[in-house]
DNA sequence: CCTCAATCTTACCGGTCAGTATAGTCATCT
DNA sequence: AGATGACTATACTGACCGGTAAGATTGAGG
């Protein structure tokens, strides 16, 4: 069965939160994860293609989550809100060590990387996400609305990854939703 | 002369900010700065301490911005949003990669660790400052004031750092404006 | 019983890195 | 002239890491 891979990947993710990326090195996943280093070889090419799996896993994890708050909420402007409480609880479930990708990023800077491109897609998924969401609220300009979202939905993991509490996510919601109800009524402010 | 000593922390910047921190060796940080590894090891005593103070040097250099910014926008909520402009011209002098704390934060996840610490102290400041501005323009809660603008100074760095070209600090800053006007007016939004 | 695939065991290679040791150079100051 | 301090040159240690090699073990299915 293909259980090995799944715990090679929870394995890696465990270390690379807890650890950072880099620092983290192939034997300590494989013995987390109870197998050989030749096991993981076996399963991966090499430890930046596992990486790259831990991105596209937690992404694939992400967009089941988006979809079914989504489903939650038919209005959209609830929608956009109940970003927050996701990007909240992914704090949370890290025991509050950042975002993954942005931490990948971090390491990672150059942008033909292929793990620099996987954190990048995940990002602009999430943009798209609160584009379509905003399109279909209506507002205004879609655009600057998506943009303004992700603004605060990125701050507020960083501030609560840097010794805040998360109440900064209700701080942050409260900002979007002073934001989203006075877009579309103004054009020009400063 | 400490000229050299100013030469290794540059150095060690310029690299940290274009490969990352802990891909960067000590020779090479050396050799940019045209000495030697020994010489490196006679004004710092490991890698670690070079590290910190690059990034007490930036924080040094950001205080000193900050303060002559303030010093030109006597008015709190001017001060404030100039903030906006300064996180700008952070994030354009790295050449978009990032914020240097952040990252380093990323590639030293241990709370204890001196290089996390420095990062905290960081951006600690940057909130007493955010809190000191809120409180002199008199919002009703300068605590959640600040908070607010930090998420949304964060956001934008990280947003504009992810692809974005610079223009979310304008985005930023009309949400912040629109933020701050309707502070202390309500009490209950959500 | 045999096969096949996944996994294990052990050992190794080539490379890099932080940090140290030692001896020597050079300019400045007294 | 001598001393001092900053820097150079080179080589080394000890450790770790990513990745590979080759053979043994195990267990399930035909």
């Amino acid at each position: 069965m293909d259980n090995t891979r799944e715990r090679l990947i929870d394995s890696a993710l465990k270390l690379f939160l807890s650890q950072g990326i880099y620092i983290t090195g192939v034997m300590a996943i494989a013995a987390l994860a109870g197998v050989t280093k030749m096991t993981l070889y076996s399963h991966f090419p090499s430890k930046d293609a596992l990486i790259v799996a831990c991105l596209e896993e937690r992404d694939r994890l992400w967009r089941e989550e988006v979809a079914r708050t989504l489903a939650a909420h038919p209005d959209p402007v609830s929608g956009m809100l109940a970003f927050f409480d996701l990007y909240q609880r992914y704090l949370l479930r890290d025991s509050g060590r950042g975002c993954l990708f942005v931490n990948s990023a971090a390491e990672f800077p150059q942008f033909s990387h292929p793990v620099h491109l996987a954190v990048r897609r995940h990002k602009q998924g999430i943009r798209e996400n609160l584009a379509a969401l905003a399109m279909s609220a209506g507002v205004s300009d879609p655009g600057v609305a998506a943009e303004g979202l992700f603004i605060l939905l990125e701050g507020s993991f960083v501030s609560g990854a840097m010794g805040q509490d998360a109440r900064v996510f209700d701080t942050a919601r409260q900002i979007a939703h002073c934001w989203i109800r006075n877009q579309g009524q103004q054009e020009q402010s400063a």
